[in-house]
DNA sequence: GCCACATTTTACCAAACGGTTAAATCAAAT
DNA sequence: ATTTGATTTAACCGTTTGGTAAAATGTGGC
């Protein structure tokens, strides 16, 4: 809701952080092969010695900004997983919560995605993280609902993944949706708005014994 | 069903063809940026002089090879968007078709929705053909449903797109969902085929009035 | 004034990459 | 045997790019 949890927060403005930002955008904007050292200086207002001068290589620099933004993303979600709260209050948290972050944030599912299937072994070695989300307790949780007939029998993993792919997949296809569906920027976004109701509608409808 | 029908199939094996078919899996793979016309020129088994004899520029050999991808995904669409079975028979042909397709060809969504995202104005202009898929009838056949009260009330936009993200999602997010559920290769490719049918009952279950 | 550090400027290097050229080789058709 | 087109070889070019070196300049604190 406050616009301060946003994944980018830069503390205070030093240049060392100026450039991590800069990095933070080309990166996501253009993945590891099409960001330009240049570029990165450019937008951060600075030289490419000095880029050198703070960080070593592009190499480490792009671990540097995936690692910080994997190790922002994942605790999110095993809160949202793993929190105390009664089952539909638990649904209606995690789509309210999930697709206000990625609308404040809408590069990152798309930097993660593309990252992960072009350089897979070192996304696992060196960017994310040993500790992960358990979807354990979330799926303990589906199974004592569906056992006590409050909702319809489901598979707790395509639960989940519903749930997941409604949230995220329309902000990572965003371009693709709008053309299909003929909209206007101002309409896409007014879309993509409603959907926090419109999944949350859905999820509940679905489930229903 | 067949397998002929995946969207790559080179009529007889021409060299000019091999060098199409490599520079398809290259670029769906790594991309316009992280693509190498020599890693292309090698994986058709010919070599880089060969390579720009048939194929002027990297430029030009990209463009055809995405125009051959887009061009035969979207009258698929059309198709199953525009098909006049009744509505219950369509969404369940929808799913089915849809998923198939995707898992046999998993690298085109990823492929299609990283190049509108960081080159929308060639892909709108060069890429994309001008006769899109028209949802309307789809809607228009939704609304009726909707009229009569044989579904729950739902905005037909909403209902595709939900129906569309829990297709695609879980294929380009495959390495992320397999890490977050704990699932070995052939755990996942289990899931994913079980996917057909859980979409599917998960949609009629969402529409139920 | 001096020191430590940040920053710029400039020039440079080596490698990778897209693309070209020209001559040589090969193979099948005539 | 000759021609024709496909293919290779190998050298080469210009540009981009990641990265380095070193000297100069700026700046704030002591």
């Amino acid at each position: 809701m406050a616009k301060t949890d946003n994944i980018q927060e830069p503390a205070v403005d030093t240049t060392e952080q100026r450039i991590f930002e800069a990095a933070r955008e080309v990166f996501t904007q253009k993945g590891m092969d099409g960001a330009k050292m240049q570029e990165i200086a450019d937008r951060a207002g600075i030289n490419k010695a000095l880029l050198h001068y703070y960080y070593r290589s592009k190499e480490k620099l792009y671990e540097m900004v995936a690692r910080a933004i994997v190790g922002k993303m994942l605790p999110t979600i095993r809160q949202l997983l793993e929190s105390e709260q009664a089952f539909e209050d638990k649904i209606r948290g995690f789509i309210d919560f999930y697709i206000d972050i990625i609308g404040r944030n809408p590069f990152i599912p798309l930097f993660v995605i593309t990252e992960i299937n072009k350089h897979p072994e070192r996304f696992f070695e060196t960017i994310l993280p040993k500790d992960l989300p358990r979807p354990e307790v979330f799926f303990s949780q589906v199974e004592a609902e569906v056992a006590a007939g409050r909702i319809r029998p489901i598979a707790p993993q395509h639960l989940l993944v519903n749930m997941i792919s409604m949230c995220i997949f329309p902000f990572v296809a965003k371009p693709m949706i709008r053309i299909l569906l003929g909209m206007s920027p101002g309409e896409i976004r007014l879309f993509l708005e409603e959907r926090k109701r419109e999944v949350t509608a859905f999820m509940l409808a679905g489930l229903r014994p």
